[in-house]
DNA sequence: ATAAAAAAACAAATACGCCTGATTTAAACA
DNA sequence: TGTTTAAATCAGGCGTATTTGTTTTTTTAT
């Protein structure tokens, strides 16, 4: 993977300084086209709707010129997982990034409930969640999962870090408040897959928010009122 | 194999009041077999690579033999799911009834909560889960899951309306906290395909039992009431 | 001209549904 | 009661369709 074509600018002085050669461009971007059907796929028809002939339709090409790129689909999947765990990355931040400034405190934390929300159920979320139910009886998804899977929790932390800055010093508090929040927003993102319950998320939501509040609040006035988390 | 061959009740007129032919009889208990295995291969295998095949296999019958009970693949998916739900429920109420009788009040609901987590950390409800994750994309078991699916929930919900019968007249308190708890823990199950979080459960559970009697002691006194929770 | 990239044809494997044949059971009848 | 006939249950093979991977051919860029 990451096959660098950048190479065959040894001594063509004619071109010369072109150390990107204008093949290397149009392979990558088929390439990139090509991992975008795959993942356009994993969302249409699902993981296992997934042929190397329908990518290639999406994608536009043949599946003779698919195979030159990916010469197995295991290595497709591979490629295509890593591309995702890179847009759920971007998607991410992005959402989190689009809050308001303005907002501060509680009401900047609760704006970051709503993006995590949006963004669980946000198609490219909504996929991933299909592999890893998929990885269960398939070790090589599994694997492929595992390890991609390591810097994307990574960076999500970090990026709750930033959100949740007046609290990441709170140890067991902080442990406990990202497990609710992980665990019960994405139960909700999984319960709204059967049945639409749109109507009492926004409920659940103000719930969650009022919950977290109060797990530091309640760690706060307990010992003494230091590092006040108003705004 | 397994061919018992208990079949002199030919003539005992006895017990002539034998309505249902013993080939009705067998016929039946290859017909749960063939269910049997299927569910095996849900769970073994998951749901994409179940094969034909491979469940008469498991079923020890052979395909032909499987082809005339379930004509077609669709209906014996069909005849497993609704076979898998009545499974489901077997599973759920026998972990409901086994909470021993002594245990009132606060420990009674505590106990019908890690009664759920068993449940929903099950084979069954695992490969339950997997199947709605299938019917995203899969319009014909989303259309079984949706037939069936109905008369669980109505008996999930009558089961938890004796599990939490002094609460069950609180309306909004009642949905809330059995949305709480379903989603949360929902999540927590699907959490722990992934990852192995065994360590924090325990912990997870501990707070959300705290909330849902939260959730009813503000209810009870009103605006006031922070006592200690009584049966 | 050469080598990469793309397209298309080809071969192998798998799975589903159908068909025929064999065995067992229930019923009909002398 | 013993025999025959019909129906059900079961076993296995065959053809078709789909998918994958390989190979061959054509196009394109350097």
């Amino acid at each position: 993977m990451a096959t660098d074509k950048s190479r065959q600018n040894k001594d063509a002085g004619v071109t010369g300084d072109e150390d990107i050669s204008w093949q290397a461009q149009k392979s990558a971007m088929t390439r990139d086209r090509i991992l975008d059907a795959t993942i356009s796929c994993f969302i249409n028809l699902g993981y296992t709707n997934v042929t190397t002939a329908r990518v290639a339709s999406a994608a536009g090409v043949s599946r003779g010129a698919m195979l030159h790129h990916f010469p197995s689909k295991t290595e497709l999947i591979q490629a295509a997982v890593e591309y995702l765990h890179g847009k759920l990355l971007e998607d991410y931040t992005r959402r989190v990034n689009a809050i308001p400034k303005t907002k501060k405190g509680r009401a900047h934390r609760r704006a970051g409930l709503d993006a995590y929300w949006e963004y669980l159920t946000g198609d490219l979320a909504t996929v991933y969640h299909e592999l890893c139910v998929a990885g269960r009886t398939d070790p090589e998804l599994q694997a492929i999962l595992r390890s991609s899977s390591a810097r994307f929790d990574e960076h999500v932390h970090k990026t709750n870090s930033v959100l949740f800055e007046e609290w990441n010093d709170r140890g067991d508090r902080y442990l406990l408040a990202m497990d609710v929040t992980r665990f019960m927003m994405e139960g909700m993102a999984v319960g709204q897959l059967t049945v639409d319950r749109k109507k009492r998320i926004p409920q659940l939501l103000d719930y969650l928010g009022d919950r977290l509040e109060e797990i530091f609040k309640e760690g706060d006035s307990g010992a003494a009122g230091r590092h006040s988390s108003r705004n």
